[in-house]
RNA sequence: GCGCCCGUAGCUCAGCUGGAUAGAGCAACAGACUUCUAAUCUGUCGGUCAAAGGUUCGAAUCCUUUCGGGCGUACCA
């Protein structure tokens, strides 16, 4: 609807006389009496030309050339909205399009078409297992991916970690604190701030039974070998976790590679080279605060260690030169401190950061049927993916990690995630596809087939045209969602087709109708819901079953 | 102290560049299965949009202040 009226708008604008370009709004009415359609462009322009919005309304509707077959009804309402009313005849018509796209891509987009988009997400450093602040994030980054490729973007899916830094040597001291306790010196002191996890045990143990006490020298050798085992338990772990959640990437960078191979000096000397750095106490220093930052910042420790901040940069240096035409970074709130130090960085180097988005997104508390469950960092009492996986099933923690916009700060209710019944309202959506799978069964039983040729006209009834306007917002959403870069709105739009297909199945028979065109067309349409869903779905990253 | 996110129905959250009677799900209550899966559908109840000012023809939405919550504010990542 908003593909057909939108140029068509633009045109009776210009015929006003009205310069530049102006943003054109049409949204669905919340009373299906004011339309299908309603834009408050007679309002916006009224300023502009200095009318009352309703003449500009008037004069407006005059220049607008659309088929009366098609939009019958243009009505002036309230203080200057313009309500448009649509046909059936358009609605069949649109159908008929969309019935004739192939299934597999049914919706898709070309708006980033010959665009080239990298996306980071996850980037949990390999020092222990995926928790709750990463479960968002990696839904959330992955998810976006999948959005950007439906709208035709050529994405890179990008996992970046740092091996390199103190963390690293946490792990390192952690581990080999617990392998000194495990062959017998139950006092070795562990490290004050390691890693207090029981998995830290574990790699400890593995390592004592593939190296004995051989590494307990803490020669070089042997401190590299504990740390590389360390990591690699982690990072396999990490895997692990990402694949049961259908989380995937297609470019992994580490720290490590940004030292060995000169990145890091690199643009350490280029921020000199323009006269952002200096030395203070032993230190070497961002002069961020001559840029309009809040302070300056310590890129290289005393120690003679960079701190992550100049890594970043550097990283992100890479991720400009290699020539990308959007570059979103997916950022949980606490990182987002960093994010204009790094940016700025780059611009001063004369890159062009507003390919940049840093995509940031609130925290996620976990709650238990309303009791918040506290989480001591201490005890390691963290809840992993896994677990939550483990109590409600990839589709559902995946979902859950979706449904609210990324600004909001939610709750995880663990008693909804593990409620498999019509609560949950993941199942909802589920139940919606594979509904259609067992009518489709039942159907073909009975000798009900779907022909190539659909009499679209057919569907008449209420419950058919809402279910009809709703599938055909499916792209206008996937591009929304590109433009947003929020999932929540792929989740709240499935939601809203599921239910449209569900009272539409309840009032409308669909196998036994008469006559057979009728029934033949409300199965195409029950066809066609099920295609949505099933791509919807898909692009969340959830399963579509067939049966439940 | 300062910066960012937030404060909307009993609960969890929507509300799109300010616009037409504030929405949904869950909970509560009342209904609908001899017929394509009732994991569904129908109806009822429920809000001085944290508070106070301001801008506007019009404010949940923009501005200011106050109160309340979260996250930052490291030579941690």
């Amino acid at each position: 609807m908003k593909a057909y009226l939108q140029p068509r708008l633009r045109e009776a604008v210009q015929a006003l006389g009205v310069a530049g370009d102006v943003d054109i709004l049409l949204e669905l009415p919340r009373n299906p009496e004011h339309g299908d359609l309603s834009t408050n462009l007679a309002m916006a322009l009224a300023r502009e030309l200095k009318m009352a919005p309703r003449s500009v309304a008037e004069k407006l509707i005059a220049q607008l050339r659309v088929d009366p077959e098609l939009v019958p009804k243009i009505d002036i309402a309230g203080p200057g909205f313009i309500n448009f009313a649509f046909s059936p005849k358009f609605f069949h018509e649109r159908l008929a399009a969309l019935a004739a796209e192939k299934p597999e891509r049914l919706g898709a987009s070309t708006t980033g078409q010959g665009k080239r988009v990298n996306v980071e997400y996850v980037s949990a450093n390999p020092t222990g297992l995926l928790h709750l602040g990463h479960g968002r994030n990696s839904a959330v980054g992955d998810t976006v991916a999948n959005i950007l490729e439906w709208n035709g973007y050529e994405v890179e899916r990008e996992y970046y970690f740092n091996n390199a830094g103190n963390q690293m040597k946490k792990l390192t001291d952690s581990t080999y604190a617990r392998y000194h306790q495990l062959l017998g010196e139950e006092d070795y002191p562990f490290p004050e701030d390691g890693y207090h996890g029981d998995y830290i045990k574990e790699i400890a143990s593995e390592i004592e039974r593939s190296y004995g006490n051989a590494l307990l020298d803490h020669s070089e050798e042997s401190e590299a070998r504990v740390r590389a085992c360390a990591e690699e338990w982690c990072f396999s772990r990490i895997v692990d976790t990402m694949k049961r959640l259908g989380i995937k990437h297609t470019m992994f960078v580490n720290e490590q590679h940004l030292h060995r191979d000169g990145f890091v000096t690199a643009a350490l000397e280029r921020l000199r080279d323009a006269g952002y750095i200096y030395e203070k106490d032993d230190a070497t220093w961002f002069a961020a605060e001559k840029l309009g930052l809040d302070k300056d910042r310590v890129l290289i420790k005393s120690s003679g260690e960079p701190t992550y901040r100049l890594p970043d940069i550097a990283y992100h240096i890479d991720k400009l030169e290699r020539g990308f035409d959007w570059i979103i970074d997916v950022l949980g709130s606490d990182h987002a401190a960093t994010v204009p130090d790094v940016i700025k960085a780059c611009e001063v180097l004369g890159y062009d950061v507003s390919k940049i988005t840093p995509l940031i997104h609130q925290f996620v508390t976990l709650t238990d049927g309303g009791k918040q469950v506290k989480m001591s960092k201490r005890n390691a009492k963290v809840h992993t993916i896994d677990d939550l996986i483990e109590e409600a099933g990839a589709d559902i923690v995946r979902y859950f990690f979706l449904m609210r916009n990324n600004s909001t700060q939610f709750e995880f209710d663990l008693a909804l995630a593990r409620d498999q019944t019509e609560k949950n309202p993941v199942l909802y959506l589920q139940y919606a596809h594979a509904r259609v799978a067992s009518l489709q069964g039942k159907a073909a039983e009975q000798g009900l087939t779907i022909g190539a040729d659909i009499d679209w006209s057919q569907l008449t009834h209420d419950r058919e045209m809402t279910l009809i306007k709703e599938l055909l917002r499916f792209r206008e959403t996937i591009i929304k969602g590109s433009e947003t870069l929020e999932p929540v709105v792929i989740c709240d739009y499935l939601r809203d087709v599921a239910s449209a297909f569900h009272k539409f199945y309840h009032d409308c028979q669909i196998i036994s109708a008469e006559p057979r065109e009728l029934a033949e067309a409300r199965l195409a349409l029950a066809r066609l819901t099920q295609i949505v869903m099933k791509n919807g779905l898909t692009i969340l990253g959830i399963s579509a079953p067939e049966s439940m």
